[in-house]
DNA sequence: GCAATCTACTAAATTTATTTAGCACATAAT
DNA sequence: ATTATGTGCTAAATAAATTTAGTAGATTGC
C-alpha cells in the first residue's frame, strides 16, 4: 500500500509553500498573481504525481462536503428508482456524489435520516416529503441547508420545489376517458394530504365537472396491506359498475390489476399515474399520465446547484408538463 | 441559524480537557480511568446541550468515513434497486450510509467511479464487477480497502463475494421445464464471461445433459438496443420451433415478452431469472428463479462491516440458494 | 528622495475532532 | 528512604487541507 502524496510533499519537492500549491491548485493563481511558469510547474508535477486532495480535509476547511442527500418514499419504486438513476448521473456531472435512504412513509425515521444527513454536512437535501415533515423541513431552512422538494410540495413552507403538472395529467387522462363515452368515470386514490394528491384530485373533478358527470372517488388507506387494498378496490369497481378508472399511482394500479385479475372480473377502461416495466406489457398494455424524469431531475439538480453557489435569487418553483400515453386500456 | 456545539465548548462549559471529553465520548473512559462522576457530568452535559460530533472532523483523524461505496450495473433495475433497500437498511443498523452509482456496464465510468470513491475514502466496497474490472478490483485489494463482491465474482482476483446459487438455480428451471414433457427447451443469456451467466449456462447444461436432449442456446449482445435484442429473441424462439424457453435475466424475459406479443406468436412455456413487478401480474403470471435479496444483502453487509472492523480472519466466499417459484407460464 | 503601489510569494492560523505522551500527587513495596 | 505503581486528568501533536495577513524587494509617482 503505497501512501498517499500530500500537498505538503509537492510544496517541499518544488521548494515553495503549501499556500502557493493550494492557491494554483484552487483556480486562486490569477487573483494571487503567481507567475504562469510557476503555475506550469506545480500542475506538471500534479498530474505526474497523480496528486488528489483529500476531500476530508478539504471539507473540514471549507465546509463544502460535494454530497447531497435524497430521501425519498421508497428507493425499490420503479418510479423512485428512475428517478434516484437520473439523479445520480446529473449530480456527477457537476461533481457531486449522492447518499440516499427509504423513508418508508415512516415520520420518525425520516426525521432521524434528515438529522443524520445534516450532522454529515450534506450540501443539499432532496426530500419527497411526507406528511407530518414540515417541521423538520422548517429547520431544514433555517439551518441555511439548500433543499428541494420533490414529486410533491408543501404549501405553508416557502421552499424550491420541482413536481409534475399533476392536476393537468389527470385532467387530460379523466377527459380522454369521458371523451371515450365512458359514462362511469371513478378515481382511486390514497388518503393523503400530499400534493400530488391533491391536485390529481383536482384534476379528475374539473373534467368530471367540465362533462357534467357524477363523480367517483375511493380513497385507499397508505399503511393498509396489498390485501386490503386489492379488497377495497375490487368492491369499488363491482359495485358502482364502474366503466373507466383513473389509479392515482402506478402501485394502486397494480393492485387493481391484481385484484381484478384474481375475481376475474372484465378489466374497465383504465389509465395510471406514473409508468411502469409492467403497463406495456400487459393485456391489454396501461395507458399512463406519465411524468417525464429527465426533465424533472434535470431541473431538480440545477435549482439546488444553484441554491449551494449562492446563485438562486429567489425560491424557484417549477411545475413540469407531464405526457398521456395512451395504450390498449383506455380506447 | 445557531451555532454549531464543538467539543470545545462542552471542555470549556465544564472546567475540563477537551481529551476528557473524548474519551467519555468514545467509550474510552473506563480504559483511562475517568471517574463515574465527571462520566455522568459529561454525558449529561452532551445530552442537555445536543452535541453531535464534527462527522468530517471525526472522519479526517481516524480515516473512517462511515460511509460504503455501492456500485450496481444499473441503479433503476428492479433486482438492483430492491438490493440498494435493503443494503441501506442494513447498513444504517449498523451505523453506515451508502453512496452509489450505476456502472451502466461502462468500464472507463466504472473505474473512474471507483477511483472517486477511493478518493472519498469511502470505508468498503459493494460491487457487481462487470467485465474488465479485474485490474481496478485488483488495486481496491492493493490500497487495503474492504470489498465484497455481489451477484458475480472474479475467479482470478480472490476476494469476498455473496452470489446466489445461479448454477442450481438454472438447473432446477430446466428440469421443471424438462419433466413437464417439454422437447424442445431453450436457454436466452448473455455474451458475457460473468460468472453468474456461466452458472446458469452451466445449470441448464446439466439438467440437459441429465434427460439426454439437445441444447439450444441463444446470447444477445448487452450493448445491443433493445429493438435487436426482440428481433433475436423472436427468431431464436420461432425457427427452433421451442417449446419452452429459459431466460438468463428478468430483462431477456421482459424484451422475450414485448416482441413474441407484438409478433402475436402465442408464448412458450416460460422461467425467467430474478423477479419482476410484471412477472406475477402478466397473463399468464411468468414462473421464476427468485433470489433471496434479503439474505444476500444480510451477508453481504455482514462480511463487509467484518471486514472493515478487523474481524474477518480470512476471505468469505458465500453461495445463498435460490428457489423457484413456479407460476401459469411453466405448467 | 521618499512614500506609495505592485509583484510573487509565505508563515501561521483555521477547521474540529482523536490520540500520544506525560504530569502531579497519592499510595504501596522494598 | 527510595522506588514503583496507580489515579485522574491535560497539553500538545496530529489528521490534511484552505485562508488570512503579511513580507521583502522592485517599480512608480511627484
Amino acid at each position: 500500500m503505497k501512501k498517499r502524496v500530500l500537498i505538503s510533499d509537492i510544496a517541499k519537492a518544488l521548494g515553495i509553500s503549501v499556500t502557493t500549491v493550494s492557491f494554483i491548485l484552487n483556480d486562486k493563481a490569477k487573483e494571487k498573481r503567481i507567475s504562469d511558469a510557476l503555475i506550469k510547474r506545480v500542475l506538471d508535477y500534479v498530474k505526474k504525481v497523480g496528486y488528489k486532495p483529500n476531500q476530508l480535509a478539504k471539507s473540514l476547511r471549507t465546509g463544502q462536503t460535494k454530497i447531497l442527500g435524497l430521501l425519498v418514499e421508497d428507493i425499490a419504486n420503479p418510479f423512485f428508482s428512475n428517478v434516484a438513476k437520473y439523479i445520480e448521473m446529473q449530480a456527477y456531472q457537476a461533481g457531486y456524489h449522492i447518499i440516499y435512504c427509504s423513508m418508508d412513509n415512516d415520520e420518525m425515521k425520516a426525521k432521524e435520516l434528515i438529522q443524520l444527513f445534516m450532522d454529515r454536512q450534506v450540501d443539499g437535501f432532496i426530500i419527497t416529503p411526507s406528511e407530518g415533515l414540515e417541521a423538520t423541513i422548517e429547520n431544514i431552512k433555517q439551518n441555511n441547508t439548500p433543499l428541494v422538494l420533490f414529486d410533491r410540495f408543501m404549501p405553508n413552507v416557502e421552499t424550491n420545489y420541482v413536481v409534475s403538472d399533476n392536476k393537468r395529467g389527470a385532467y387530460d387522462a379523466t377527459k380522454h376517458l369521458l371523451e371515450a363515452k365512458n359514462k362511469r368515470v371513478g378515481l382511486i386514490s390514497l388518503y393523503s394530504n400530499q400534493t400530488q394528491m391533491r391536485d390529481r384530485l383536482e384534476g379528475y373533478m374539473e373534467a368530471m365537472d367540465e362533462f357534467r358527470t357524477q363523480s367517483f372517488v375511493k380513497k385507499i388507506d397508505l399503511v393498509g396491506t396489498d390485501e386490503e387494498s386489492k379488497a377495497q378496490i375490487l368492491e369499488f369497481v363491482v359495485d358502482n359498475n364502474l366503466d373507466a378508472v383513473l389509479f392515482a399511482t402506478n402501485y394502486l394500479a397494480v393492485d387493481g390489476l391484481k385484484a381484478l385479475k384474481e375475481a376475474k372480473v372484465p378489466l374497465p377502461k383504465m389509465v395510471a399515474f406514473d409508468e411502469h416495466t409492467l403497463f406495456k406489457l400487459h393485456d391489454p398494455s396501461i395507458s399512463v399520465i406519465s411524468q417525464d424524469i429527465e426533465a424533472l431531475t434535470k431541473e431538480l439538480i440545477a435549482t439546488l446547484i444553484a441554491e449551494i453557489e449562492g446563485k438562486l435569487k429567489e425560491v424557484r418553483q417549477l411545475t413540469i408538463p407531464c405526457s398521456l400515453i395512451i395504450r390498449e386500456s383506455s380506447i
